[in-house]
RNA sequence: GCCCACAUAGCUCAGUCGGUAGAGCACUUCCUUGGUAAGGAAGAGGUCACCGGUUCAAAUCCGGUUGUGGGCUCCA
């Protein structure tokens, strides 16, 4: 005779045993069709499970993030039951929940064709409609193992001996199909709806070791209903339309070919992208205290021995053939080069804290499988700095390189920033002792600064700790780019110096930060971001000046010279073609600002001015339009023009 | 690197059963001088990624290579 207490804080006492079903029925009816799991004393369970003892509950519904989780598992199950039925010769292995859907790793000799991928979805509609019974059974350890073994599913006995004893051996039964799981699920297969799609094909390896053998891995997505599922399509659809390789070709500001894999050739106007970039972070950086250097591509492997970045990412670092018996090392990084420039002088504890920049171009020797447009290139360019200080100035310095990215990512728009330590990695350098130093130092830096931050436990680089810097873009996908790491390591390993107080010499900490990360995919991010749609600063041609009549020519010549003097970036079209013509063309390019000349402006000394993303457009004097565009160049942030224009 | 798919004109793509290649846009020329998201006509443009095989015949079928895409692994 449990009584159950509701989250509202009412109870309800009921006569015999009951479960989560009829609970949720004595509730109302609607809550009854909606509900796909309950929790009982805070703990997620089957609806159908019995509840003995009194208890506080709550119903968990399916579009509650618990209940679209538990809906994507249920997914990931139905698709193993139809491709088991298909395909009985097939091995199942593990299929979880993930963002926005669900995944199934099976082990297969044939490999699943995007035709299977129709048929298994098919099936597993057929598995909805038929509405099977989801039962949960707790199995002694060795039948279970023995009972998938008779069946040849090595992989599920592999992970059932595995669980650790004592802990109970749950199987769920759906029809004729049996899958190991710690639950909880849907009552019935019917339950899980029609708002799942099997999305794509991929290859996976067991257990995630690329030592093991490749599974192959059927993902889907799976959401309350077919109308949510519609729209997560659309995002989807809309990702797709604001890939920036897509856009880097119809904006025509790079391309790759196959004679330079993993590396841009840069069209003029994306390299006028790319150097605003640059020139906008030298003035930040300057007024930053940092100065600027430039060190050797190419230096002799014994360097990189002696960093120890041979022996961790020899295989990823490109090399020369000379003509000698020496070895070059193409840099994959510059902070070598940066602790040769400190050591080239003697340096006093009053040179500290020592700021040095570089762009510096890297290349890396990347998995060929891992490249991807602008985001993960071979030759790329960081926007590097290394502040060589004291271990009592690691906070203070810290804390400016964290208010100079947070300042600088606000000028992109970007004001949602994610911070994490990323500590110790299994693979690296130094002692317990130097890592604890580094670690903490970060930490309370941090704290002192009262950034809000998580942990990415594992996840430093070999020589030290870091704060990964994480941006939201617009679609609300997450982009790691700057980093801040404390070293301890490397510059003991390269022999820096400088002379204390106290006389003596003493080893400086070194920090590394990033801001950009690669320039190359920050441009990635932008373009993505502002779907192509870049803040006027940024715009690689930000005018755009258009003749209406071959009247206009002359005149128009002399707008764009004038914008050109005053520091815009513009361009003339004096093609002879409809004005309707060049503001489609135009307009598709996203240029944020067309400037039009026929008779009448001519006559008057005036433009008219339209605007990316805007219907109609204005008139003005020449010199009115120029202020105006003047004061809108030096705008930062994300103009509320802007952000209209890219949503648009 | 691993798994799967794909590679046709500058771009986006069609090409049936194996019979020697097609559209739209862009480009060139001509006409058109126009008022804010495509004016008209004509022309030119391809060793169907590359190498090999099968076949009387290969863009098409088979094998390999390279590259690209989606994942996995990796990312100083």
């Amino acid at each position: 005779m449990p009584t159950i207490k509701l989250p509202d804080g009412s109870e309800r006492a009921f006569p015999n045993t009951i479960d989560g079903l009829v609970v949720a029925r004595s509730i109302g009816s609607r809550l009854e069709r909606d509900a796909v799991a309950i929790r009982v004393d805070g703990e997620l369970r089957d609806l159908t499970r019995p509840i003995e003892h009194d208890a506080a509950i709550e119903i968990v519904t399916r579009s509650t993030p618990d209940g679209l989780e538990l809906l994507r598992h249920d997914a990931a199950h139905v698709m193993a039951e139809a491709v088991k039925e298909l395909y009985p010769e097939t091995q199942v292995t593990i299929g979880p929940a993930i963002e926005n859907g669900f995944f199934y790793d099976f082990a297969r000799k044939e490999p699943f064709t995007p035709d299977d991928l129709g048929r298994i979805e098919a099936r597993m509609h057929e598995i909805v409609t038929r509405d099977e019974k989801v039962v949960r059974e707790v199995w002694d350890r060795d039948a279970a193992v023995k009972f998938f073994l008779d069946q040849g599913e090595r992989y599920k006995a592999e992970i059932i001996a595995a669980i650790p004893e004592g802990q109970p051996i749950t199987l769920y039964r759906q029809g004729s199909f049996i899958d190991l799981c710690r639950g909880p699920h849907l009552p019935n297969t019917g339950r899980l709806g029609g708002g799942f799609k099997l999305l794509k094909l991929a290859g996976a390896y067991w257990r995630g070791d690329s030592r093991n053998e490749m599974l192959q891995r059927i993902y889907g997505t799976a959401w309350a209903d077919a109308k949510e599922l519609k729209a997560y399509l659309d995002r989807l659809e809309e990702a797709e339309r604001r890939d920036h390789r897509k856009l880097g070709k119809q904006m025509d500001l790079f391309h790759f070919q196959d004679e330079a894999v993993g590396a841009v050739f840069w069209h003029t106007k994306g390299w006028a992208l790319f150097r605003t970039l640059v020139d906008y972070l030298r003035v930040k950086q300057t007024a930053g205290g940092y100065t600027e250097v430039n060190t050797p591509e190419l230096m002799s492997r014994s360097l990189w021995e002696a960093s120890g970045h041979w022996h961790t990412f020899g295989e990823n670092m490109f090399t020369s053939e000379t003509r000698d018996e020496h070895t070059l090392v193409v840099k994959p990084m510059n902070c070598p080069g940066h602790i040769q420039v400190f050591k080239n002088d003697l340096r006093s504890y009053r040179d500290l804290p020592y700021r040095i920049a570089e762009f510096g171009k890297v290349h890396r020797f990347e998995p060929s499988g891992a490249l991807h447009g602008l985001m993960r290139v071979r030759a790329f360019t960081q926007d590097d700095a290394h502040v060589f200080c004291t271990e009592d100035q690691i906070t203070s310095e810290a804390g400016k390189v964290c208010r100079l990215l947070l300042d600088i990512y606000r000028d992109f728009g970007f004001d949602d920033v994610i911070m994490k330590l990323a500590d110790r990695p299994p693979k690296r350098v130094g002692s317990d002792e130097v890592w604890d130093k580094a670690e903490s130092a970060l930490e309370n830096a941090m704290r002192s600064l009262g950034l809000p931050f998580t942990y990415n436990r594992g996840e430093g680089a070999f020589y030290g700790p870091k704060i990964e810097f994480i941006l939201r873009d617009a679609i609300g996908r997450d982009w790691q780019c700057g980093t801040l790491q404390v070293d301890l390591n490397m510059p003991g390993r390269l022999g820096a110096t400088y002379i204390g107080e106290d006389g003596n010499k003493h080893t400086p900490v070194m920090l590394h930060r990033a801001i950009f990360g690669s320039l190359e995919r920050f441009i990635g991010i932008l373009l993505e971001n502002y779907s192509g749609a870049l803040p006027f600063w940024l715009s690689p041609v930000q005018v755009m000046v258009t003749t209406i009549t071959s009247d206009a020519d002359a005149y128009a010549t002399q707008v764009v010279e004038q914008l050109r003097a005053a520091g815009l970036r513009a361009e003339v079209d004096l093609r002879n073609e409809k004005i309707n013509y060049k503001v489609r063309e135009h307009s598709l390019a996203k240029i944020p600002v067309i400037l039009a000349a026929g008779k009448r402006e001519v006559a008057e000394n005036t433009v008219a001015m339209r605007r990316l993303g805007q219907q109609g457009q204005s008139s003005l004097t020449l010199a009115a339009a120029i202020e105006q565009l003047r004061a809108e160049a030096a705008e930062r942030g994300r103009p509320a023009a802007h952000a209209a224009a890219a949503a648009s």
